[in-house]
RNA sequence: CGGGGUGUAGCGCAGUCUGGCUAGCGCACCUGGUUUGGGACCAGGGGGUCGGAGGUUCGAAUCCUCUCACCCCGACCA
């Protein structure tokens, strides 16, 4: 049997085998700090390029970078019921600022504040704050910020990248005058991310409208792209949430309007995490380690240099540095292809799987036999086998197979999502999809489910014990009636269930 | 926060039930050599006081008490 990179492979356990593909490819780790990780240079390196690729977008579409603080006041928390209701229980607190020599030596805690900080979970309470102040006329909307920045969850269980209990994310905050431009703006971001992650993450995903059950706290709409993950359950992958008036009636977001009137404003607030990065990994890796698509990977392309000894050793390294330079003057898409030549004294096959494993999309292999052809030897991440080719040829086509590698990995997971996408139309049904054949070791199965539903507690209450829930409502879905296979009430919504991460 | 489990070298583990040689093994690491188009081999070497605190004992990784951390399953969640 063939050795594979990472071990156990997928099939044998899906959630140890994640595990071991972020510790493989070095992405991150845990850290001293129980529910948060070290992210890792390579794994950097990819949430660099996402928020490079995104932040783009975010300008072409309208909207600028600021940033606010990472403390807010328990008192603004409190201003939106349901808000509050949503995010208290995972809320880190600060009490105190300062630290004194204790009786046993150690620090204590001292100056206790007067009015506790929480680390923002979120930031719509203390942007709104702050958006109170800068809108004042119609003229001042639509007012349209985002900010890069941490956050903490206070989460029971996480997993690297997944679930954290401090994570790295973008959340875009918007005020407009009216209803029907908050909620284009809405749509608008929700398309904004299913480019992202189609186009750029290479992962196909599912735009939908969250239920009731599943809404973001103090949403009137809450928007999201569910992607599918190898274990067939899943992932969130970004929210775009519509806020009505809600936040801007606890905040008082008013203005005066053309008619001289003074109104409320509609809010909007969007975000994705670097959740994405669990989601990459989840979509394209295998049992040999990490995938990447290339428009993401930090370096697109790695050249080893294949010495035998010290005679050889400048010319090989002089072909490749040239071939660095060849190569660096091409563009993939806006960038210029990211090059590394990993000239470090280990040993060939030893080099080649650490690059296999940390996902590179394309290794180009380099000793003395070749340059003597003028030619190379290349190896897709994508492909078991490697191929020579003449330096010339390879130089005129590298841009080419990126495109391939990037859209073959898209293509394979369009093909896993719809291979594992079924439409139901009975409970009994519904049940044995989501019923593993062996109840111990469930192992994996189900997928996405596509039903007629009515969107009500009944329902969520039914789908509990299954630990599946409702992942969205397609908003590209035509229009068709039916009857709810819960309740057997007519309907024509149609939802996505799975179980999810 | 409830149920279960695990803490022994950087990583993975054995030893714990039945207390007793200098606490072992594999991988990784370092040195020397042989190798080198593929995840090498031989030899030598460095590194741990057994999660922490207290207790029992002539003697504790091993027994007792307390405590901390992590993992899995629930509940909660991007």
């Amino acid at each position: 049997m063939a050795k594979t990179g990472i071990s156990p492979i997928r099939t044998e356990d899906y959630p140890e085998w994640y595990q071991q593909v972020v510790k493989a490819a070095d992405l991150a780790e845990n850290s001293p700090v129980r529910g948060c990780m070290v992210i890792k240079p390579w794994g950097y390196g990819i949430w660099e390029n996402m928020q490079r690729q995104l932040d783009e977008m975010f300008k072409e579409t309208g909207h600028e970078n600021a940033y606010f603080p990472l403390f807010i006041p328990k008192s603004f928390l409190e201003k939106e019921a349901e808000h509050v209701e949503g995010f208290a229980k995972e809320c880190a607190v600060v009490t105190h600022h300062r630290l004194e020599p204790g009786p046993d030596g150690g620090l204590v805690p001292a100056g206790e504040l007067e009015e506790p900080l929480i680390v923002r979970p979120t930031s719509e309470m203390i942007i709104g704050s702050m958006f109170a102040k800068w809108v004042q006329s119609y003229r001042d909307l639509p007012l349209k910020i985002n900010q890069w920045a941490n956050v903490v969850r206070w989460e029971l269980r996480t997993r690297l990248f997944l679930r954290t209990a401090e994570f790295l994310w973008q959340e875009g905050h918007t005020v407009h005058a009216t209803k029907e431009e908050a909620l284009e703006e809405t749509r608008t971001m929700l398309d904004v991310y299913a480019e992202f992650a189609e186009n750029h993450m290479a992962m196909p995903v599912i735009k939908g409208e969250k239920t009731a059950g599943e809404r973001f706290p103090g949403a009137d709409i809450t928007y999201s792209i569910e992607a599918m993950m190898q274990d067939r359950k899943a992932l969130q992958a970004g929210t775009s949430h519509f806020l009505g008036q809600n936040f801007s009636k606890a905040q008082e977001i008013k203005f005066q309007n053309k008619d001289g009137g003074e109104s409320f404003a509609w809010t909007t607030s969007w975000g994705v995490s670097t959740r994405l990065v669990g989601a990459l990994i989840m979509t394209h890796s295998d049992d040999d380690g990490l995938v990447l698509p290339p428009k993401l990977a930090p370096k697109q392309i790695v050249i080893l240099p294949i010495i035998k000894n010290d005679e050889e050793r400048e010319s090989v390294m002089e072909f490749c540095r040239s071939l660095e330079v060849d190569l660096k003057a091409q563009r993939y898409g806006e960038d210029r292809l990211r090059i590394l030549i990993d000239d470090r004294d280990l040993r060939g096959g030893e080099k080649k799987w650490h690059h296999v494993k940390r996902g590179v999309p394309i290794r180009v292999e380099v000793g003395a036999r070749d340059i003597a052809k003028d030619s190379v030897f290349v190896g897709r991440r994508d492909q078991p086998k490697s191929t020579g080719m003449t330096r010339a040829d390879f130089l005129s086509s590298v841009v080419g197979t990126l495109a391939e590698i990037q859209q073959g990995l898209f293509d394979r997971a369009l093909a896993m999502q719809k291979e594992h996408t079924k439409t139901i139309d009975s409970f009994e049904e519904f049940k044995k999809y989501f019923t593993p054949k062996n109840q111990k070791k469930p192992g994996i199965h189900g997928g996405f489910a596509e039903c007629f539903f009515v969107d009500c507690d009944e329902v969520d209450e039914m789908l509990k014990p299954l630990k599946v829930t409702p992942r969205c409502i397609p908003v590209d879905q035509e229009e068709a009636s039916g009857t709810c296979i819960f309740t057997g009430k007519p309907t024509t919504t149609k939802g996505i269930f799975a179980k999810s991460y």
